[in-house]
DNA sequence: ATTGTCTCCATAGACATTCTATGGAGGCGA
DNA sequence: TCGCCTCCATAGAATGTCTATGGAGACAAT
């Protein structure tokens, strides 16, 4: 069980990818290759998952896609942040900071009140 | 914007739940109502998640019900963790935790490796 | 040249969970 | 008796993630 990695809770993927689009264009397979290495395994995002939220996330207009060549001379598509989608990050970020603190202090609490 | 509650992220009610229920018999609008408490009013759930959630737990075994009478002379249904419930609770707890840090990190990092 | 492996994009379909909306019934106080 | 609060419950919609699958091009090895 130690190893293991940990299916997405529902609603965390955007903010993991706006977070990951925030510096420079990058495609989806790198996307996914730099949160299992940022993460060492613990979040692991398939295919099936990351690309839908990435035509999502396009289609709010909060990132946008321009094709090009990879690294490796593959054709890929490479995805930038918007203005509007820096400022959901942020938003995004604070909630879920918001959010973890609020289950943290729930799961650390030893009684419950009167 | 400085106020308004979260949605919970798909996945986080139940081990919510079983932290509830792991000190003494309590009852669905209990639970709630502590959660909102111990949260201030960050985390916020709906009878319509609940009661489902509740009945999906009872039907795994992690939980028991029985009748009783609320503080309030109200019939109500008081839940118990079973023994199974309690190690489901540990299990989801430090799930909870290793996907928590995670996402932490990722959305702490200052820049992408090469 | 052929084969295999890795990269990169993409879609379909199943599945689980939470939400909104709604209802009802009983206790209690004004 | 009227209204509010407590407590349980279900139906239906919406959403997002997963598994499974496919395809095509780059590159290395044989």
């Amino acid at each position: 069980m130690a190893g293991r990695s940990v299916d997405l809770f529902q609603g965390t993927l955007d903010v993991l990818i706006l977070k990951s689009v925030s510096w420079a264009p990058i495609h989806g397979y790198s996307i996914a290759r730099w949160l299992e290495q940022t993460t060492q395994d613990v979040l692991r995002v398939e295919e099936g998952s990351l690309y839908p939220a990435l035509h999502r996330l396009e289609a709010r207009g909060l990132i946008v896609a321009e094709w090009g060549l990879s690294e490796n001379n593959r054709r890929a598509k490479f995805y930038e942040l918007t203005p509007s989608g820096r400022r959901q990050l942020r938003v995004e970020a604070s909630t879920w900071a918001r959010f973890a603190d609020a289950v943290s202090r729930v799961l650390a609490a030893t009684a419950q009140p009167a």
